[in-house]
Formats: structure tokens, sequence, C-alpha cells
DNA sequence: TGGTAAGTTCGATGTAGATCGAACAGGACC
DNA sequence: GGTCCTGTTCGATCTACATCGAACTTACCA
């Protein structure tokens, strides 16, 4: 069962800046992008605690860049990466294109 | 007469998007871009001191973002848009885009 | 009905950085 | 030589935020 919240509007381009502009946050949405679809808090960082996380959560979802659902009991986490695009064309993808392998 | 500085590797795309996500940065940015070519320190930034607007310049410069020339005696702020673009295709130029008028 | 696992929230702490004024340095110009 | 003008450097301050552990909530499962 899939029950995706409300959704808000997505943040400033200050906003996705400066959310994208933490190492661990990036982190983050490089491996949501990687995992192409709704992935488990667990996967997306190592290196920081439960709450460290939930706080970086917190700012990527207020920045409007991510969203969180909860697929049969668990919460999940989701790149807007269309929500994004549209509001500032390019600037999410052509982060997400740098460093193609590794 | 123009004296271009020793110009340095541009920074990691972490550093590009912390220098590019304080409000008072990409402003200076933005400005650059509009007058298009070296630009006077003080045609870019009101609302902070000189040393603040200085220690911004610091920022984006170590970033790589931006280039000091001299012209005439004079202290230019330079846009390294085409370096950036080389480093990060699409990043600076999608941020730039936003917002096209005002 | 416990027990475990996953996330969030809450304080507390420590550090990075945005800000300022004052002092300094280098040109232009008289 | 003096005197602006422009920009940098230097300390000092103050706030934002990244971080943690601990407590709480909810859901799944035995």
């Amino acid at each position: 069962m899939t029950d995706t919240e409300e959704r808000v509007e997505v943040g400033t381009l200050q906003d996705v800046l400066a959310a994208l502009s933490d190492p661990v946050r990036l982190e983050m949405v490089r491996r949501m992008y990687a995992g192409a679809g709704p992935t488990p808090c667990a996967q997306l960082y190592d290196g920081v605690s439960k709450s460290t996380a939930s706080h970086h959560f917190k700012i990527l979802r207020e920045a409007g860049v991510i969203d969180r659902s909860v697929i049969g009991g668990q919460t999940h986490q989701d790149l807007r990466l269309d929500d994004v695009e549209a509001a500032y064309p390019g600037v999410l993808s052509s982060i997400l294109a740098v460093r193609p392998a590794r």
C-alpha cells in the first residue's frame, strides 16, 4: 500500500542550492536517483547517526527536493526530480549528471 | 591594461554549490553575468559592508567561480562561466537561466 | 502481549561562517 | 608629498546548523 503525503511546493532556488550544498544530502539525493523509486531511509546514508539523517531528510523535504511515502509501514524517500526540473529546468539534472561513473 | 591573475582550477561541485547557496553571492554572480565582462566590485552588491563583500568574493574565487583582474588600477571581478561549464556542464548556466526577467 | 526495528523529535554541544568596524595597502590625482 | 578612493585583511561577535544520544512513536512479528 502506498500512502503519499501532501506535497509542498518546491522551495526557492536558494533553498534548493542550500539543500544540495551539504555533502551528506547530495549523496542522499544521488542514491535516490540511482535507486530510481522510493527508497528506504537507511539505504541513503552512512557515516552519520539516524537522527542526523532524519534532520537532513527534513531539510531536503522542506526544500521540495524529496518526498516521503509510507510503503507497507516503512518510510521511503522519493526524489522529486520532475517537480524540481519543472521549477528550475536543468539545475538538478545537470548536478546529477556530474560524476557519471563511480 | 588588463592584468589577469593566476587562475586556479574550478573547485569541487560541492564547493561550487556551497558558493552559490548564499543569497549575497548568487546575486553577485547574477550581476556579473548580466554585466558580461569584468565588473568593478562595488557594482556587484548592496546591503552588506565592503569587508563582507570582499569575504564573499574570496569564497567565490576559491570555488573557481570568479576571477580577479586589475584594469587601470581598479580591481574587477569576472565570472568564469566557461570554466565552470567545462567542469560541470549545465550547472551554472541553468542556475543563471532561472528568473529570466526582472 | 511483549519485543524488536525504523524514524522522528528533543535538548545539548561544537564549529563554521556571515557580519561588522577599524586598520592597512595600492593607485590615481592634485 | 598629501589625499581620496577602492579593495583586502584582521579580530571580534553572533547566529545557523551539523552532529550526537536519548526518549518517544508506530508498525511488524513472534
